[in-house]
DNA sequence: CTGGTGACCATTA
DNA sequence: TTAATGGCCACCA
């Protein structure tokens, strides 16, 4: 698989993320059939144009923090579309288990980490 | 080629 | 709870 065909579904993984929810950098990498290689999201998400109609604000860390240099222009206006969408920052990050979305790979009840608040 | 860096993460101590 | 470690891959000097 090329460089390029990763790329692409890493951005196809998070346009499926709905408005008003977060997920992780490694989680993008799992559903973007990549798993382990959740740098290469961060990296895939530096590569976007600025207009681009891919919510990269939705991703954070795997503590739920914002993964981008703290007080910079993109840091902020990642914090801004989220709460603009609803979700609530507990100071610099977002509790997972409430704000996560989770793709319904669940069986029954929960399936993964982020269990719901 | 090699080594370093980065919007990362799970594990281990 | 925080720190260190090793693994991952693309890109660049």
């Amino acid at each position: 698989m090329t460089a390029d065909a990763r790329r692409r579904r890493i951005y196809a993984a998070v346009r499926r993320i709905p408005r008003g929810r977060v997920t992780t950098y490694g989680r993008i990498a799992e559903l973007a059939g990549l798993r382990g290689q959740a740098r290469l999201v961060g990296y895939a998400l530096a590569a976007l144009e600025v207009d681009t109609a891919v919510p990269w604000h939705r991703v954070v860390n795997a503590r739920g923090a914002i993964s981008l240099p703290p007080g910079g222009h993109s840091a902020l206006m990642q914090r801004a579309r989220l709460e603009a969408e609803g979700v609530v920052f507990d100071g610099d990050r977002v509790a997972l288990e409430r704000w996560a979305w989770r793709p319904r790979t669940a069986r029954g009840r929960h399936a993964g980490r982020f269990a719901d608040a």
